[in-house]
DNA sequence: CCTGTCTCTGACAACGTTGTCCATCTCTTG
DNA sequence: CAAGAGATGGACAACGTTGTCAGAGACAGG
């Protein structure tokens, strides 16, 4: 910038001026700075720009893993709102790791950072305190915050599974088996609070074998619908708690002798490809990531002002064929 | 870090020397300094110290859509050797807009990002040429880069597409058809190329109706292959030139009453539990990711200052059943 | 006790911008 | 013609950090 002031023969804050379209030069002037920028090549630095004006126009996102099918679009929804907003985004992946979650968060707070979007993966973020204190907003998405007070945009996880299992009861199954994620995961559990208040609703028993929860890996979930596929009161039909329970549940299902109806949370692609086509309760990704941005920006240009908000989506079911398969006894 | 400096009654270097953990300070006055960073949640402004360090740790990653499956992997990969070196990631999505591209491109650039992944969306980079000169580090991926000289890492589109159509002539087929992206993207015309070759070794000839270029729209899709599928001399098998045209195709397939050959370039999750399992061409995407970031971090840490190279990873055949469907007339 | 060496510490400038304030110049108006 | 107003331009400090260099003690040796 010095050297572009020098070459046209004006101050530092002249061509500064230039730079930023502020009004109050000769259009002369104006023509002989942008000549002499062009002329070197010269682009603003906005680091610098930003330790002067405070303001970095950078939001971080952090979240589980940037290549899941999920939370890729949610990521892009955040981007888009973030551009609209113009601003540039930072993006990690936490690992569902609270320690590399924390890394992460404070890495984006030391670049000065104007806001966060965070999904936890961690039930613990009082280290954010002082951040949010300093003016950093913050909100979190997918999962509620731990220990600290902040905006929250959740989808409606109890209430998605409720309406699933419900249409598979109202399919007349009476034996309805359960998988989930990690009870420490506060979206697993809240679907098998959803599972169990479905069950209650209809007056209708839930043995222990019929739910599992733990690590979705595929063995593991085999393991569990093994046992739910035998013994004297076999399950007619399964609600998968997430998208790999879902893909692992096909793929038994297919080879076991005795038709089993099967509700997936989470919507994929080419669901309605598969024999039978799976239905599923389908979370709005892409809305969970446009919300949460939005309500960060709207506390960042201080349009809000008020107590931190819990936000709940709901989640919508998607009858595809396989959740309305009768019971086979 | 002038409060700290003040509350702990040090200098302020002596501040940044415990911050920074440089040695030549004594344990007494680091627990001193400790204290007051601890008792007023200091945290290091970043943008500050890279402004004088004139590093900024973070790379800038542009690509189509970062809620692309393709893309995502990529993305994580990439943020995976990031951290590893200790740098951020900032992404950013240019939806195959060359306005975009560049304008994310200089945002990043005016950030002072030390170095870019760039997916091109644009066939001209000359306006990158002032800021590589500056020492931004920049590799191309997925495509190559336009008019200007740099390091690019490519799938080997043409000969993957080669090895799909051998396969598919290999099992019995005579009229094969390809449909693939707009031509203005390198890699759609690269696996037409390669679609072509694999016909000519061949001694097959391709008539004009047995190919289409152009936008993957689900309806496009569908009215080229309703060309291909009719006529005197229809296909009898087909290859898919990217993933959305497959899985269009897959069900358009479904509904023919003859069963028509399928290969497909890239992989998609569940391609094998559809039937029949679709045969694929898939590109190592994280491989991609992985090997263009771990090029730019060689250069950003000056193991190498050869000249620009292009490295083209092999794509592999994974058949399951689509592409080894005899012809049928 | 003086000198030299070594260790620890702090003052100061610099990084590249912008905000503040003042100087100059050119009009307009009384 | 003097004075005021408005437009234009520049000097300087400041943002929060680090690099450079020199000062202040402590300690050993002559």
């Amino acid at each position: 910038m010095k050297d572009v002031a020098a070459r046209a023969g004006v101050g530092l804050k002249t061509v500064s001026r230039v730079v930023n379209e502020e009004a109050g030069v000769t259009p002369d002037t104006v023509a002989r700075v942008q000549a002499a920028i062009d002329a070197l090549g010269f682009r603003r630095n906005d680091s610098a720009r930003l330790l002067r004006t405070r303001r970095t126009s950078s939001v971080g996102l952090v979240l589980e893993d940037l290549a899941d099918p999920f939370y890729a679009p949610l990521s892009r929804a955040v981007e888009d709102v973030a551009r609209s907003h113009g601003a540039l985004l930072f993006t990690g992946s936490s690992a569902e790791d609270p320690r590399r979650e924390q890394e992460l968060v404070l890495a984006f707070c030391a670049r000065r950072v104007d806001g966060l979007v965070v999904v936890p993966a961690s039930d613990d973020h009082r280290y954010l305190a002082p951040e949010m204190e300093a003016g950093v907003a913050t909100v979190f998405v997918d999962r509620p915050a731990g220990r600290v007070d902040a905006d929250v945009v959740l989808t409606d996880n109890a209430g998605g599974t409720r309406d699933g299992v419900a249409h598979l009861i109202a399919h007349g199954h009476r034996r309805i088996g359960f998988i989930g994620d990690q009870p420490s995961i506060h979206t697993a559990n809240e679907r098998l609070r959803g599972y169990r208040e479905a069950m209650a609703n209809a007056a209708l028993p839930v043995l222990p074998q019929w739910y599992a929860m733990g690590p979705t890996t595929p063995d593991r979930v085999r393991a569990a619908l093994a046992v739910m596929l035998s013994g004297p009161e076999p399950v007619t039909a399964l609600f998968a708690g997430n998208n790999r329970v879902t893909v692992t549940a096909v793929r038994v299902l297919s080879d076991h002798p005795r038709p089993v109806a099967l509700v997936g949370f989470d919507d994929f692609e080419l669901a309605d490809l598969l024999s039978p086509p799976v239905t599923v309760v389908a979370q709005d990704a892409p809305g969970l990531g446009r919300t949460a941005a939005q309500l960060l920006f709207r506390r960042l240009d201080g349009l809000t002002t008020d107590a931190p908000t819990r936000t709940e989506l709901p989640a919508r079911l998607i009858p595809r064929g396989s959740g309305e398969i009768p019971p086979s006894s």
